[in-house]
RNA sequence: GUGGGUGUAGUCAAGUGGUUAAGACAACGGGUUGUGGCUCCGUCAUGCGUGGGUUCGAAUCCCAUCACCCACC
């Protein structure tokens, strides 16, 4: 028995409602999974996190290896402790780290040496390494340490990546311990190329592992390449395991995602452009640093029911953000997760009475897609 | 009233005869997808208090005038 086991309960084409469960409790899918990098969901208390809906939440091998260091994080308890959110935890791998940092490391087989952008001191991460760390965190669902292909990038590089990738996998699962506290999900690679994307998975699953994310997707490309290649990735994973897509979170490609059998997806999105001012409300993007709502003293979304929505307006919030008051980062934050977890909540809903693309149709129409 | 000083965008200002008048803040608009982000990118003075004049050329020099500030009566 894995640490993290799913069930597929329902599917509705190829929309799949599903559970998890991990030491630290059960997620319905499928789900969105807030980001809390640094140990803590940005702006946002973890009991916060908790009333809104969310059940599981990430975190990230790189950052809280660089700081406090996983020793400490280690010896305050372990992670779930340490920033005192007691419900399942995902930590990433570091692997995107080495895509997004790009100029500041070198990537070998051993692994990516890398500089830190705190201090500028070198580094050393590898699938151990990064087994390692995320071994001492104590989260219940760790990523393999994978390479992720930056967009566009030719053939060659995209296959030399993916075969790494594998490589590093089997490294991963090797110095993987715990295996009845966390469980090591893969992680497919492919790039934009039909035959790599079948290989990666190909490889991956012969592994046997708990889970499955797609990565290097949302890495830049436009919406109809990556729903292209999620029209045939998904079906070369195990149904019987949790497919995960990495860093999907405008709310149009969580539904192309769901709808195409994934069951995870994280984002950065839904905290950061809130602490940027944008709001992701049922009718629509809302840029709250716009003029006209200076005097709006309605709530954010008519059809939201979040903290924010139920005691704040939109010429308040805008206040709040010009002031460059942190309540601004605050509440923004609150409803855009809360809008994100809500619409999955929904999206289950829907799988489950089997009107998972009505439920689609109208949330487009009304978020102004179609 | 006398002497001195200052007037450049909403604000603070650079510029002291030579191409389309720096920059910052504010304002306005946009971006953001496994977080190097309270961030990044755009737009924003046909005009330099006003009116004349000198000059090939004036925010820059001259005259007048107005406003404000500081001293002294």
């Amino acid at each position: 028995m894995n640490a993290v086991n799913y069930e597929l309960i329902k599917k509705d084409g190829k929309a799949r409602r599903g559970r998890i469960t991990t030491p630290h409790g059960t997620i319905e899918t499928p789900v969105f999974m807030p980001v809390g990098t640094a140990a803590t969901v940005k702006a946002m208390r973890p009991e916060e996190v908790k009333e809104l809906g969310a059940e599981i939440i990430l975190s990230n091998t790189y950052h809280l290896y660089l700081r406090p260091g996983h020793e400490i994080v280690k010896e305050a308890g372990g992670l779930h402790k340490f920033m005192n959110w007691d419900k399942p935890i995902l930590t990433d791998s570091g692997g995107f780290q080495v895509f997004s940092l790009g100029d500041l490391r070198t990537i070998t087989e051993e692994g990516v040496e890398f500089r830190s952008f705190i201090d500028g001191s070198k580094h050393m991460l590898t699938p151990e390494k990064s087994m390692e760390v995320q071994n001492a965190l104590g989260s219940d669902i760790i990523m393999a340490f994978d390479e992720c292909a930056p967009y566009p990038a030719d053939r060659d590089y995209v296959k030399n990546s993916l075969e790494r990738t594998t490589r590093w996998l089997k490294r991963c699962k090797e110095a993987h311990k715990d295996t009845d506290k966390q469980s090591l999900f893969g992680i497919m690679q492919g790039g934009m190329y039909q035959d790599l994307r079948k290989q990666s998975a190909e490889e991956i699953v012969a592994l046997d592992l708990p889970g499955y994310a797609i990565g290097g997707l949302s890495v830049g490309e436009p919406k109809d390449i990556m729903c292209e290649v999620l029209d045939y990735a998904v079906d070369y994973l195990p149904e019987n395991k949790p497919r995960y897509l990495m860093g999907v979170g405008t709310p149009d490609y969580l539904f192309e995602g769901v709808e195409r059998g994934l069951d995870m997806f994280d984002c950065v999105l839904p905290t950061r452009i809130a602490r940027n001012g944008t709001a992701m409300t049922s009718a629509g993007p809302v840029n709250i640093k716009n003029a006209k709502f200076e005097k709006d003293f309605t709530p954010l979304d008519h059809e939201c029911d979040c903290y924010t929505c139920k005691n704040y307006s939109r010429a308040y919030l805008r206040h709040l953000f010009k002031a460059n008051e942190m309540m601004s980062s605050m509440l923004l934050s609150n409803h855009n997760l809360h809008f994100l977890v809500n619409t999955m909540e929904k999206i289950r809903k829907s799988i489950e009475e089997n009107r998972f693309m009505e439920y689609k149709e109208e949330f487009y129409k009304k978020y102004g897609y179609l």
